[in-house]
Formats: structure tokens, sequence, C-alpha cells
DNA sequence: TTGTAAGCGTTATCAC
DNA sequence: GTGATAACGCTTACAA
């Protein structure tokens, strides 16, 4: 591997007159420059990143960490961040919490190892002072975690909220909304959206919690054969929804004529089945691009607009309900 | 930020010193070893990774390529990965190829510049000239690529031979392959094992390309509509497979007295929709696994093995299969 | 058993 | 415009 120094001793210069045109920083003639580019060429020389981040204390690298990669939302999130951090020309070091406190300790130090520039955090940590105390800039996804870390998360309260008026609109009077874990302030969002609508037009309604990542089919079951006259169901994931349907159809409940099904994420997959799934729609585009642009300016020193963003979410009607 | 000056001035003791307790290198009095772990812990001292790994020329950092983030099968690949990788105390730079030639390119130059360790390919590249002048350790994933780049696949050929297998046993008769596109070698592999069974029973059948990523519904039902006599259908994914039940539902065809299926991967929704999916398993466990600890011992120069591994797959039996 | 100092590949300051 | 050179934080001969 060819260094600086190799590059400087080819082209008849100093390191310092390399490093300048690498950088395009200072002066240098056009001459020089041009024979310093030639030598570049011909070594094919790299700047070691490693060097300069050892002198610039600041390293390119933003870690991310994420609760799971085989959910298809964090994923689609994870897709695009990749994508936007890239053109930033920074690069990603994941952290697959696997929804655990330990590995996410056991990786902030790794962050502080490597001189990260930025964490973009997607987990309900407890332990905000062990972040705050790396001195790093964080954005945080889907969770406010305190006043003063900035944040991004979908419009949950909006969500729960389009989706009862929806439910409403099509005439149900006994709703179910199978939820998340209700620890999760995106789940707690969802249902304070819901109940609110219902409460006010009185209408039957109650949360069952569910695990995101492994619903229990067997409880959907349950909780559906004991609440046979239910015509609505809200669901705070499409994965949970797809279950419900199978249980429906098991229960042998027409899907939307006897009973009417909202999802929530829009993956790919609510697309595929029949009948097709109404859905509520969290944009991972906005929600991805928002938190890498803050956390940009935020490792720049850039005041923010706005400490906690939430993007709007819209209800995608297809085959699930009337 | 504390430096190993600070630990060894808090110590009075060298930095050399304090160097040899964090490595447990070299001789070190118990005592000293005491006094510099005490300054430690007092200055909640972090070795720099950067500075490290600029002097030792490794960063303990693995680079991965991966084509997409939101196929269950990558992910689940990545997350496994992402685990071993972790125990082994090094981490993981994730690109995302999204399929695209330029964007591996790019990222190889990323991981020259921070002197990655070793990298972890899932792609059909071409440009493996590109790889090999890095001179960084690689595996690769799915895809053998040259006779000297180690891999790891599935043993697709007998992925094949199983759901061919299965398909005779129960009597099928007429058989479609929806396969994905046939210039990816898992796809030819299982293609070749497929085939091989069946013609061997000369049973008629035929292979149709679809893109693994958004496979067309619209063509699957088209070759179905116009095959309605075929009696058995083996999918190269989960995914896949899933669309295919779905055409066939609306073909009029019962499955699985009508129309048997398999599918590949064994994700998680194969367990989840009715019938339930039977299935081709691969162990993305043990092929991660494989790969990480094939890429260690290249790492550290030790000799491996086998160059070319296969791992075996399993044929899943569930309901849409008799 | 411990300390000194050179060196890893950069960047930036300061002369010239 | 350009070149020495110190510095970034660490490891490792080598000397003591």
């Amino acid at each position: 591997m060819a260094t600086i120094k190799d590059v400087a001793k080819l082209a008849h210069v100093s390191v310092a007159t390399v490093s300048r045109v690498i950088n395009s920083k200072g002066y240098v003639n056009v001459l020089t420059k041009e024979l310093v580019l030639d030598a570049i060429n011909e070594l094919q020389y790299v700047p070691n990143e490693l060097a300069r981040s050892l002198f610039k204390k600041q390293s390119r690298i933003i870690g991310i960490i994420v609760p799971h990669l085989t959910s298809y939302y964090f994923a689609e999130l994870l897709e695009i961040i990749e994508d936007i951090t890239i053109n930033f020309n920074y690069r990603l070091m994941v952290c697959n919490s696997q929804d655990n406190k330990e590995r996410e300790t056991k990786y902030l130090k790794v962050f502080q190892q490597y001189n990260i520039d930025g964490i973009i955090l997607i987990s309900n940590t407890t332990r905000i002072q062990d972040y705050k105390s790396l001195n790093i800039p964080i954005i945080a996804i889907d969770h406010k975690l305190t006043e003063d870390i900035p944040s991004v998360t979908s419009n949950n309260v909006l969500g729960g909220k389009l989706a009862a008026e929806k439910l409403i609109s099509v005439g149900c009077k006994k709703l179910i909304h199978f939820r998340g874990p209700s620890v999760l302030m995106p789940v707690r969002d969802r249902t304070i959206g819901f109940k609110s609508v219902l409460d006010k037009h009185k209408i039957y309604n109650f949360s069952f919690d569910l695990d995101f990542k492994n619903p229990s089919q067997e409880d959907i079951q349950n909780v559906i054969n004991s609440n046979l006259d239910c015509d609505g169901v809200f669901c705070d994931s499409d994965i949970i929804a797809l279950n419900v349907l199978q249980c429906l159809k098991k229960a042998g409940k027409r899907v939307p004529e006897d009973v009417q099904v909202i999802g929530f994420d829009n993956i790919e997959l609510s697309r595929i089945f029949s009948p097709k799934l109404t859905t509520i729609s969290q944009s991972t585009e906005k929600i991805g691009h928002y938190a890498v642009e803050t956390l940009m300016k935020l490792m720049n020193g850039e005041p923010i607009d706005k400490f906690h963003q939430q993007i709007d979410v819209t209800l995608i009607e297809r085959e699930t309900t009337l």
C-alpha cells in the first residue's frame, strides 16, 4: 500500500504538498498539482483514513444501533440510512442490539474506541446517561428519550387516529387493537390516538399486547375466539395483521365483510396477499433522511430547527377494509 | 477523552507500561499493574483503536457486502454474522450493494482506506481482480467466484434434488420450477439438482426465471394459467412460493390437493400462513459461522481445510405437500 | 521490570 | 507556492 511519502517521492515534492492536493486545501501550483496527481495515479494511492482520523479526531464513521435486522421495518430503515450516509461520505458501523442492554453497552465502548462521529439510536434505552457522557452527537429514531436528545418518529398518534376514523367511517362497532409491547412509546402513542377518537364516539375497544418480533398466533386466536362479535381490528404492524388475517379465517370470519383489518408499516408483503392489506404507511424514507441530515447538522455544530420531529403517516386503503 | 499519556501520568509510570497492561503483553509487576488499572478506572480510559490500528496496520473491522438488507435471508445472515464477529471482537462495516457494481467499487475503496482486515462478500461480481488486488482476505457466500477465493454456499444441487424427490414421491407428473435469475450460481445449481432427478424419472418440468426481490405476480399468474394441468411447483424462495400460493388460489387450485408447492429458505413467514409452506431450509446459522470462522483463519494466516464449503440443506415438510 | 524513543500515515503550522 | 516538522494516540524494540 502506497503512502503519502511514496507519492511525494515519486512526484519530487514534499508530503505537505501532496496533502494539499488531496485535500484541495491551500495554494498549490497547477503544474505541481499535475505531477502529484500523476504520481497518485501511478501508485494507485488511497489516503489512509485511519491516520487521517487519528489526527482529526473524527472518523467519518456513524454508529447505528438497531433492535433487529430481520424486521422489515428496521431493515428498510437501515437500507435507506446506509444509502444516505455513504452519499455524505460517511460509513456505517452496525450494532444489532437484539433489544439487549448489554450488547448496546458493549458497542458504546466500541463507538468510543473508533472515534465514531455520530450515533443513530433506535432503542428504548434507559441508560441515557451512558450515551450522553460519550459526548457524541445522537439522533434517536422512534423514541423520544429525553428533551435534549433530538429524535424523529412517525406521528404515531395520528396513525392511531387515522385507523380509528377509518374503522368508524365504515361502521365498525366493536374494535380490537392488537398492539406491540405497551412499554414502547410508538405503541403507547398509537393507542392514545386510536382510543381518543373511539372514546369520543363511544365505540367499544380494547388493546391487547403482543411481541413485535414473534406475535403469538395462539394468543391472537384466543382473543378473536372470545370476541366473535368484533367487527374491526387495528394492528400495530403488518406482520401482526397478517397473523390476524389467518386467525380470522380459522374463526370463519370473512374479511372485510365480517371484520375489517388495518395494519401498520406498509411492508412489501402487505401487497402480495389477498385480501391486500389496508395499512398505515410509515415513511422510512423521510425518517431516514431526517435522521441523517439532522445528525450531519449536529456533527457540524449547526443549529437544528426542531428537537423532536414527527413524520406524518398515511392510510393506504386496500382490500381489508370496505 | 483520556489518553494513554493521562493514564501514565496519573499512575506515575511510562506509557509503555500502561500499554503493557492494557495488552497483557510483556513483563509488568503486579503492583504497578494495580496502579495502572486504578488510573484507567479513574479516568474511564478507553484505548483509541484508530491509533492502535494505524500502528498495527489492521483495524479489527470486517467489511461485508450484501445485495440487499430487506430480503429476509440476507437480513438473517447479517444478523448472525454480526453476532459472531462482535464475539470475536471485530466490528462490521456494512455495504448494501443494491446489486450495483459501482456501489461495490466505491466501498472497496472505503475498505482500503480503513485498513479493513477481511471481507465477507455476497455478490456475483465479475470484478474479481479488483478484490484480489486489495490483498485482503475474502470469503464469498453463495457464490463460487474463482478457484482461489474461498467460499461457502448451501448445497443447492441437493436442495433441487430434495424438492424433486419429494414431489415425485407424492405422485406429481407435471412440474414448474419458479426460479430466481438464472445468472446466479445458486439458482443454476438448484436447477441442475431439480432437473437431474426429474429427467431420470422422465417427468415433465420447466423453469421460469423471476426476480428474487420483486417476483412479478403477473408473470406467475400467466405461467400458471397456461399450465393448469401442473400438479407440482418448486420455488427458489419462500417469497416466490407465497406469491405462487396466491396465484394458485386465483386459478381455483387447491393446495396441496391439486397442486403441491415447495419453497426455499424457510423464512419465519413460511410458518405463519396457512397452508404452512413446505420448504427447503438453508442454515444461515451454519453458513454465517463457517464464513466468519474461515475468515478468521485467513486473517491469521492459518491454513483452511476446504476452499469451497457446502452446507447441507434440509426439507421441511409442512402443509403445502401431501 | 521499566522507561525512552522511533514510527505508523496523516494534517497543519510556520518558516522560507 | 512549497517544505520541514510537530502532533494525533498508540505499540514495540531496545536500553537501562
